[in-house]
RNA sequence: GGCGUCGUGGCCGAGUGGUUAGGCAGGGGCCUGCAAAGCCCCCUACUCCGGUUCGAAUCCGGACGACGCCUCCA
């Protein structure tokens, strides 16, 4: 079977067919940068990097876009407000934004373009619509007229005539449409203050361009008039995505994306997670709280993403705690590997290895089914601990294969990478003076003297290290501050 | 009102016709000087009411409930 995702566009699961032999070029929605993202616009970009991370695993060559919009309106508001220019607000989100993903662990994409960047691209793809008689002017903006769009909606199964009969029907109105359901592709004039921090000039006078926009543009300067993948979060499907069709395909008369793939909501107390409601998480609110980026993203990768996800502290205290199974059994394979080989059950292991693979592969091939992969893997984990309980377990070929089993989970989950980060000190004195006093430990223990053992048990305890004897030594690992 | 998603054991969360999901918590055991950590075992659910079927958490109908979108939104 091959890798098949759920389209939106056409509410089935088909298989991904790029247009080119083993590349897929996708396209995701990226943040405005107008205000810190909080852990709900997270879950989004943490999806679709295990997307890109699967697609590369699965042997295919990725160019994702991920576009940053730097002009639109609540940038404009935020600079008007503080009486500063467009990119002082927006610099210092743009750069706390790409700490968070770091910190997340998402891997870089190929292009991350800016709005304000590519707006001689936005102003060619106005034209091309002009030329084809589907816009039209008025008082120095551009409109698309959807009534001569057919099929507009289609992708949010929305029926253009009852359009806006029971929803907010004024939209903007600071501009004027023949037809109220119409969207702005470039909004004329230098009003009030918007003038001083975001303007352009075109060739219907001086403006900026409208929302949607900047997404058609550069996706198609980037990847071309057709992408295999377009993906966001649902609420970007109405009216984005479908003004983005609109505008796309109104243009070359060529099919936008062939698959739309959103991510569901993250919850937060029973409903959406959004700066509006201000039941929301930022990542550095977590952190300060205590809790880990490895246990923030398993959480946030740990339900399927089609599914609302329902964040809780408790919830990410129960992840911490699962990384922290898959993580020792990385150690515990770890330092097996570095012991003689005892093993005369290496075929069974190697088997175990090779059945969990394909598995896990069925699993995330069925639409990314991560939940279902995440429960193959801990399967694989009590089965090869099992086997490495019994004496005479795992030699090194068994070892190797496990070893790979884990390192292919973590390629596309990208958890024990993060937990390996946070569980390193990087102070060598400090390092040293553990060492130190586990060394003395030792020694006390060897005299048998145990209230000094103990004492200095405690000692690194209330400096946050928790020691863990075990038959190779005594080993340490940070304390996590929410245990 | 229109469109859409969903209701699974203490909590989280897969599963779409018959066979163990999985994680966390809880209980028991092994290991340990004692611990901690770790490992193993146990814990068998599917909102309600009808229907189809030899058999339904899974399909159909209905009820109730939750969440989202309907031009700020990942």
């Amino acid at each position: 079977m091959s890798v098949r995702f759920y389209n939106t566009l056409t509410r089935a699961v088909e298989p991904l067919e790029p247009q080119e032999e083993g590349h897929v070029r996708m396209y995701t929605c990226g943040p405005t940068v107008y205000d810190r993202a909080h852990i709900g616009n997270f879950r989004a970009f943490t999806w679709e990097d295990l997307l890109r991370r699967y697609l590369k695993w699965r042997g295919y060559r990725v160019t994702q876009v991920m576009n940053l919009t730097d002009v639109d309106d609540r940038t404009i508001q935020a600079a008007v407000d503080r009486g500063v220019g467009l990119s002082e607000v927006t610099a210092p989100v743009t750069e706390a934004f790409f700490e968070d993903w770091e910190t997340l662990g998402l891997e870089s994409v190929e292009e991350n373009p800016r709005a304000t960047e590519h707006v001689p691209q936005m102003i060619e793809l106005v034209r091309q619509l002009e030329e084809r008689g589907l816009t039209y002017e008025k008082d120095g903006s551009v409109y698309f007229a959807i009534d001569r769009f057919p099929g507009y909606g289609r992708l949010a199964n929305l029926d253009p005539e009852s359009l806006l009969t029971g929803g907010r029907v004024e939209g903007d109105e600071n501009y004027s449409k023949e037809n109220p359901r119409d969207f702005v592709l470039w909004k004329g004039g230098a009003r009030g203050h918007e003038g001083e921090v975001a303007v352009w000039d075109s060739p219907w006078g001086p403006g900026r361009p409208g929302w949607h926009l900047e997404c058609s543009a550069m996706a198609m300067e980037y990847l071309g008039e057709t992408l295999d993948i377009h993906t966001g979060g649902v609420d970007n499907i109405f009216p984005h995505h479908v003004n983005e069709i609109a505008q796309s395909e109104g243009a070359t008369g060529r099919p936008f994306a062939r698959l739309w793939l959103h991510a569901e909501h993250l919850l937060s107390e029973g409903e959406k997670m959004s700066k509006s409601l201000g039941n929301f998480y930022t990542l550095e609110s977590l952190l300060e709280r205590g809790y880990r980026p490895s246990a923030i993203r398993y959480l946030l990768l740990s339900a399927h993403y089609r599914t609302q996800l329902n964040f809780t502290l408790d919830g990410l205290k129960d992840a911490d705690r699962a990384v922290g199974r898959l993580f020792e059994f990385q150690r515990r394979i770890r330092d097996a590997a570095s012991l003689a080989d005892r093993g005369s059950r290496d075929g069974d292991l190697v088997e175990l290895a090779s059945r969990w693979r394909e598995a896990f592969t069925e699993a995330l091939d069925d639409d990314l089914n991560a939940s279902d992969a995440l429960g193959v893997t801990f399967v694989m984990v009590r089965e090869a601990n099992l086997a490495l309980d019994a004496a005479d377990g795992a030699g090194a070929g068994a070892l190797e294969a496990l070893e790979g089993a884990v390192d292919d989970f973590d390629s596309v989950f990208g958890v024990l990478d993060l937990r390996a980060r946070e569980e390193t000190v990087d102070s060598a004195d400090l390092r040293e003076w553990i060492e130190e006093r586990i060394a003395a430990r030792a020694a006390a223990r060897a005299e048998r003297d145990f209230a000094r053992s103990d004492a200095i048990r405690d000692e690194l305890l209330e400096a946050g290290i928790a020691l863990e004897d075990g038959p190779s030594g005594t080993r340490w690992k940070l304390r996590s501050e929410t245990d």
